[in-house]
DNA sequence: TTAAATAGTTAAACAATTGAACAATTTGAA
DNA sequence: TTCAAATTGTTCAATTGTTTAACTATTTAA
């Protein structure tokens, strides 16, 4: 039992590695002038309409320096804007622009072809239940990070 | 289903970017000096013994330029050494030093506890189950890079 | 034999990241 | 109520990973 767990370890650390920079590769054929990084944040921003620098620090795990630099970069393409809103002066709510929407949306169907294509090579059940153990592991994740 | 599958990729997308970003973060806390990147590098051509600039730029799916910036920084911290070998004199083969080695039989040993740490809150069915679903993408991905 | 292909490097540019220092603002305890 | 501590976001300098184009050295093949 305990081999097996180290195999399954060293299958873990070699695999995920792959597929996260192969993914990557992949994707970013389909992002034109926008980093893989940068299509996250949007997406992000778009799923929740509207967010704080503080809060992508922490869902992106990065220094809040970092989110700076990327929103600087992604208000320079036009992408998204930032606004002050709500009570609290120091806060600033980032938000797609018209453009920044667009682009997302067009993004989005060519993204989504790209992820099928990969899926439809697996069985329905299969689909499920790996995205299902893998919620876990983000769940899990995120618990070992705040127990530390 | 069709609605089901959208679904599904949307849901991969989240997952798969929240449990890469959080555990890479988590890793790096076991890898003083060494980067994410450099500690896959190290990890790939101590399972290889050896190998070479090219293959490396194949399998993390990057220019062989990057490579070369990397190696450098590797070398230059005492991990790995360049080498002549074999008959043609255009190939340099890349290998751990012992300082590299040793470096990395400890490393892999606190990330190994971290990585089972994660896995053990899930049953052995479903380790095997997600490892095998994920090495099927790995292939799938690579299929995909081929056929474009 | 020589033109094309291959292995690796270099240099310039950009993106992502960290850490430390900072300004503006809010919060909370004495 | 007041003032020290905490929070939000920014700036700056440094490091790393990456791409593209141009280049050198070497091998392959027509």
């Amino acid at each position: 039992m305990e081999g097996s767990i180290q195999q399954f370890i060293e299958r873990y650390l070699s695999v995920s590695f792959l597929v996260n920079k192969r993914g990557a590769a992949l994707m970013k054929c389909e992002l034109d002038d926008v980093t893989h990084d940068q299509y996250y944040v949007l997406r992000y921003i778009y799923k929740r309409g509207m967010c704080t620098s503080t809060e992508l620090a922490d869902v992106f795990a990065v220094n809040k320096s970092a989110i700076t630099a990327m929103t600087n970069r992604l208000v320079e393409k036009g992408m998204i804007e930032r606004g002050k809103d709500g009570d609290d002066r120091r806060v600033i709510s980032l938000s797609l622009t018209e453009k920044g929407k667009m682009w997302l949306i067009e993004t989005e169907q060519k993204v989504y072809e790209l992820v099928q294509t990969m899926m439809t090579k697996l069985s329905y059940e299969e689909i499920e239940q790996f995205i299902q153990t893998y919620e876990k592991l983000a769940i899990i994740l995120q618990e070992m990070e705040e127990n530390k």
